[in-house]
DNA sequence: CGGCGCTGTCTACGTCGTAGACACGATCTG
DNA sequence: CAGATCGTGTCTACGACGTAGACAGCGCCG
């Protein structure tokens, strides 16, 4: 029933995206979301160039519930709020935040986000080229940390495995002290540090 | 002529390595490997349960001659040290090195490593359970940094493009001075921050 | 010397991404 | 209103993939 246009990138990527989020990451094969949109797989080439151009575009979907930080707030707690809130949508769909993760935020919703935190690194101080490499290094951490939290709740877990190795380095602490691979609280702990680099490095460059 | 196992795991890792290096992470296929070897495919399951295994070995190996830091250094010059060996290990392996990035270090040489960064942080006077979170941080902002720096040198960049859509944000630098994503000095200024937030942190807990 | 277990081989199955030819309906041109 | 055109979905098919399961030969143990 060849129609005109009833297949659009947005359906295709929703689609895609509920069956990631059912059947995990790699279930998301051109035939199983052909399947799922009832259509032929290669309808789908219509619409997208290829496989890696649709995954492109539902990473981005799964970024479009990520609000944009309150204006109205210092710059560093508008950081903690962008990042805290990409992934936040990301974890929303555990079955395909480590591929959201894994792919640069080049589309709408990740160029929006980008946008949140160069404007909050602007605002700290931070020289131009600074906040570009600021930025960068946010984005690198929040893509990595993502990727092990991700994982860490999963049976097939392969980071959580990253716990039990630390817990028998010789400086790690006993047992019930010892942080989750990927849990909030870690996540927050790494953002503090890269956070706290950067205001010491606007007050260096602040004050010379 | 099946003898008495003339196929060791070393000699698997290193043809995958090789073949990786020659055509690609994703050219490192079983068959693709067991064509190097000269052997059949299923004779690598006689050494690796799964494809996954394999690939885990290939990324230890990768990481084999990153040298552990000078012992007769400060903390911080022995975090920089062992983390730039690292990702110098890796970007000897350009083809793999995202996929060297995107697994956990939880073979021998991951480990050996893991053990240098905590080593290093626990002189620097964090507490325990400190340590741990740190460690994971570097891990993880590594591990990004790698996947960014690989392929931002490559035609087919993915990560590259985000310098482009960095360009148009409204807080940009000109042109020139806007860093490539990936670069060393892009790397060594995101450590730098989180260094620097170590730094802050140790003192804090140094002086309460 | 006979069996056993380890190692590598062979064949085969189901799945994947996607190229290329085709079919149909809507729209545009006269 | 007729026919060309184009955008869209379908079909078939190819080569490559991971890997299960049965088999074959070698070296070691009794």
């Amino acid at each position: 029933m060849p129609r005109r246009a009833s297949l659009t990138t947005d359906a295709i990527a929703t689609a895609a995206l509920k069956v990631g989020d059912r059947e995990g990451a790699k279930a998301m094969t051109m035939r199983r979301i052909a399947a799922e949109l009832g259509c032929d797989p290669m309808a789908l080439y219509r619409h997208f160039t290829d496989r890696e151009a649709l995954l492109d575009a539902v990473a981005d979907l799964a970024l479009a519930d990520a609000p944009d930080p309150r204006p109205d707030q210092p710059w560093d707690a508008r950081l903690v709020a962008v990042l805290t809130s990409i992934r936040s949508a990301a974890l929303r769909h555990p079955g395909i935040a480590a591929h959201v993760a894994g792919r640069p935020p080049l589309q709408r919703h990740g160029r929006r986000l980008g946008a949140a935190i160069t404007g909050a690194l602007a605002e700290a101080g931070l020289p131009p080229t600074d906040v570009i490499r600021a930025t960068q290094a946010l984005v690198a951490y929040l893509a990595a940390a993502l990727a092990m939290g991700v994982q860490a709740g999963k049976p097939d877990a392969r980071w959580r495995q990253l716990r039990d190795v630390i817990s028998e380095l010789p400086d790690a602490p006993p047992g019930d002290a010892l942080p989750v691979t990927g849990s909030d609280d870690q996540f927050e702990y790494g953002l503090g540090l890269l956070i706290s680099g950067i205001r010491v490095e606007a007050e260096r460059k602040r004050t010379t």
